[in-house]
DNA sequence: CTGTTAGCGCTTTCAT
DNA sequence: ATGAAAGCGCTAACAG
């Protein structure tokens, strides 16, 4: 037929209220133009942003997006994996990085769909995320290079995500960039703040309690903690960056307002940039996904500064 | 055949990787098991915690989460109404407040799905959510009762979405409970920001540059433009509460960490709920989606007090 | 190049 | 009770 009656039905099939059935084509064609995002919090600063990324990928190629949380409820991992995630659900698959059981990355690679980690390297998948130890070293060498020679650390470490390789990234990178400047840290320093405002919270409160000598530096594994911390330091009346350098990684929405030195990374390029090529490996372009290291860059605010005594 | 007949055969089955197609039988009954989540954002404080609360219904009840993103980019709207969230693709929706076109509202009527509304009043749907005005109300008479005669409003007044009523709500409680404590607001001190921190942070350092009187205590219309107004004043070296007093409303999950007095309601809580009355309709309970008042109360902390001056 | 037909893998109804 | 068969609404391969 013409392509003009081609548009005339179409316009009048869709006046009509005609949408074709996604069920029908999906059985007929085994593609579901849907693809998943397994994540673990849905409203943390990363993944919130990360699957903002995926679906400004996913809807400029007219894809769908199902949210697969892992956050919800324990319970229902198993079936998520053996049931949620099979075949004919979903066309493929972005991990956002977290610590999977052995056997549920098995179950994703048995899927035989396209899969990519974004955020944190996991094992046996092409992922997009930075080099977190890089990215740690920048962030204490920055503190370093500004004079500081007793820096305390906030890190997150999760005990239930035992794979999750990002924490131990950065806190590898700290200690060894602090051992590599001559420097050490004390006991006590290096304090746990589970990656959340409330844990910098904590942390801050647990260093400035402590008695002794007090650091006058922190380095924290994100920017929740970071800010945390700075909050802490001001109910107490610590100035911020006076008495106390802040750092840390991210660069969280806000992180500008609060004045917070930070190694910023892009979630949302880095969902776009994991969707955008897993689209592009279902349109048949083999070879499209592979691993992809994203930026990072040094942002000097004002929560750090040289050390005052 | 019998039972345990059965248990070993769906054993077998599932051994060897079986799991049913979701398009054929979407194909064949109708029914896909997914419900939609339409955001106008996913990042927001408010929205990824409501779009947790869904997610731990339908997990319950073993239905998969289509995210529908409208703050991705403009110019899908109408692809996602009309195409997306067509028959066949999800069985019920739930509406996180935003201001829809009519022609959109009408849209989404005619899917002939269940629909319920969260976080704000859509008109001609159920909806969950609580009583902006009274929620407003109860923050600016904290101020008030503290003693406060001069007080400025931050809202967030969002010029694309017409239709939606938060903002205006809270904003008509704030002057109506003002004037009938007796109390005028100056010009300029009705500030936009924005419903961000960013925002807050230009609406703080607007009312503080400019000439003449300052307030002695600011309401916000959300927690974020709150915490945006007490990280300038903090930059500014203005104490709160002392010299000035900052009341939020939501209790997002950086307020208790700042301090910040608010009115707390529970977005989690509310898209749980919206989420099960969907299900149960959809289970053949005609009639149980229906609107419910969520609940909200005012959590006083450290950033408010009575005036000094 | 247009028009017809045979499935895709389930569910459900109808015979047996 | 169990088993056979008829679609669900598309797509893709085929014949005209």
């Amino acid at each position: 037929m013409s392509p003009q009656t081609r548009e005339r039905i179409l316009a009048i099939a869709s006046e009509m209220g005609y949408v074709a059935s996604s069920a029908a084509s999906g059985l007929a064609t085994g593609r579901t133009r849907t693809v998943g995002v397994l994540a673990p919090y849905v409203s943390r600063w990363f993944f919130s942003r990360a699957i903002e990324g995926v679906d400004i990928a996913l809807q400029e190629n007219q894809y769908n997006l199902m949210l697969i949380n892992l956050g919800g409820y324990g319970g229902n991992r198993e079936r998520l994996f053996e049931h949620t995630m099979l075949r004919k659900q979903i066309d493929a698959l972005v991990v956002l990085c977290l610590g999977l059981q052995p056997s549920e990355l098995e179950h994703l690679h048995l899927t035989e769909i396209p899969l990519v980690a974004v955020g944190g390297p996991v094992k046996g998948f092409h992922q997009v995320c930075i080099d977190d130890y890089q990215a740690a070293q920048l962030a204490t060498k920055h503190l370093i290079e500004l004079g500081h020679r007793r820096i305390a650390q906030v890190l997150g470490d999760d005990k239930d995500e035992v794979d999750f390789a990002v924490p131990k990234l950065r806190d590898r990178a700290f200690e060894e960039t602090l051992l590599a400047a001559g420097l050490r840290f004390e006991p006590g320093w290096e304090l746990n703040g589970d990656f959340t405002v409330a844990g910098g919270v904590r942390a801050a409160a647990q260093l400035f309690d402590a008695p002794g000598e007090k650091p006058t530096a922190v380095f924290c594994a994100s920017d929740e903690m970071a800010l945390g911390v700075i909050m802490e330091a001001q109910r107490r009346g610590i100035r911020v960056p006076q008495e106390l350098s802040v750092v840390g990684i991210d660069n969280h929405e806000f992180a500008e307002a609060a004045g917070l030195t930070t190694v910023a990374q892009n979630p949302v390029e880095q969902g776009r940039l994991a969707a955008d090529m897993l689209i592009k490996e279902l349109d048949g372009a083999v070879g499209t996904v592979r691993s992809v290291a994203a930026p990072f860059e040094l942002l000097v605010r004002s929560s750090t500064a040289p050390p005052s005594r």
